[in-house]
DNA sequence: AGGAATTTGTGCGTATGTATC
DNA sequence: AGATACATACGCACAAATTCC
């Protein structure tokens, strides 16, 4: 009897087999077994496991290779369990991770796009690293319909994770727009651009599985060391 | 019998799709017909015709929702040709245009990456404009090896179709870095921006269908009036 | 309010084509 | 040339979300 709570399974899979990733029990280079023996070992459908690993290449984890087979890019180690995080260092890759500068729950205010469903938000200010080089302020906004309070310990380094484990919220989709912007003034840390200083600038309207605006983000991101990353088709 | 030089059906039916909407034969925010219905009426079955459908909604062209519909999406008219077009308007939208301002053959300068099998690269300079706005200026190194000479009527304004028209070439994938960089030194035209001031700054590496690098170009954006979009999952 | 009908999403299994080894 | 492996395509059954009556 399937449970009605559970994700499907090719979503298991891809996460999985990210997991697999990042905890080296597959090795960048390595090359999977055949779809149909994998699938076979898995007790899916060659179909179903087809769609967890095009959904791994879409990620940039996989390349795939026809009459050959699926390997394991470079670079995938570290970038799987960040679903959505787009920056890496110029010279490629890097480990993400994040400092919470703040927490506050507070009215959303006037010149943030329209989102969510309630008149607060939760605000989190990060501090993003990559293997260790500071590379990006982070402002978050979570509509503040997802929990009453957000706490520094509720904060995983990975965000979408934590709203999953601890609100649970699905972040599905997002739409990122990227330009230039001068950084904010915040006070005490150690981003290497100063306050007013023309930055990389990604904004991003985050929706949950219903397809409902869930969060805002602004991230302002040191061009000298890191590049916004998109991969197409 | 099936023509082995034919394309997929499903990159034929999504092509098919985009030329309906471009045409305004499909209008924006129209349902389309049932998924069952469509493919009846398509002679495909409706696995091969949602494979099209999930490609329009990865370019953002397609709304889908379950137990509803299939919805054209605001903008779509305009953005669908432009395959891998990701600059918009800051206001959002924008028709994609291109002034050619020069295509000369020349030996690849050191400072590009490595990319296709030939010493020797095409270099096609443009001005990018978004609904007649001067947007962009794009410099891009087509490699040697898939035309003897490139001139400026080859060049129609998206240029992957002209690359498959012309030269057989299929762009099928790509990978964009993005962040800021000063504005190259092109007399005369119409760029907002002055030379070394900072831009948006877009670096492309283009595959063929073969996965062999074929194209690299870099693009400056007036970060005042264009963004790069992404659309992610 | 609620149940039936409609519509898309997930999953399975299979056959055949095409690229690689 | 043959074997292997991924890509395309078909068709079906049932689940989940939405819409309609």
């Amino acid at each position: 009897m399937p449970d009605p709570t559970a994700l499907p399974k090719y979503v298991q899979t891809a996460e999985m087999l990210i997991r697999e990733i990042a905890a080296g029990r597959l090795q960048v280079g390595e090359r999977l077994p055949p779809e149909r023996a994998m699938a076979a070992e898995l007790g899916l459908a060659v179909g179903t496991l087809r769609k967890a690993l095009a959904d791994l290449e879409a990620r940039g984890l996989l390349e795939r290779r026809q009459g050959s087979g699926n390997y394991i890019r470079s670079g995938a180690e570290d970038a799987g369990i960040y679903a959505f995080f787009r920056l890496e260092l110029v010279g490629g890759g890097g480990l993400p991770q994040a400092d919470v500068l703040g927490v506050e729950r507070l009215v959303k205010p006037g010149d943030l796009p329209r989102f969510g469903a309630s008149r607060m938000g939760h605000r989190i200010r990060r501090l993003r690293r990559l293997s260790g080089v500071p590379a990006a302020l982070e402002e978050i906004w979570l509509d503040g319909s997802y929990a009453p309070v957000v706490r520094d310990a509720d904060l995983s380094e990975s965000l979408y994770l934590s709203y999953r484990k601890r609100f649970g919220l699905w972040i599905t989709r997002a739409e990122d727009r990227v330009g230039l912007a001068p950084v904010p003034d915040w006070a005490g840390n150690p981003f290497p651009l100063a306050a007013g200083a023309m930055a990389g600038y990604v904004e991003r309207l985050s929706r949950d599985g219903a397809g409902q605006t869930a969060e805002y983000s602004r991230t302002w991101f040191d061009h000298e060391r890191v590049r916004y990353v998109a991969r197409l088709k």
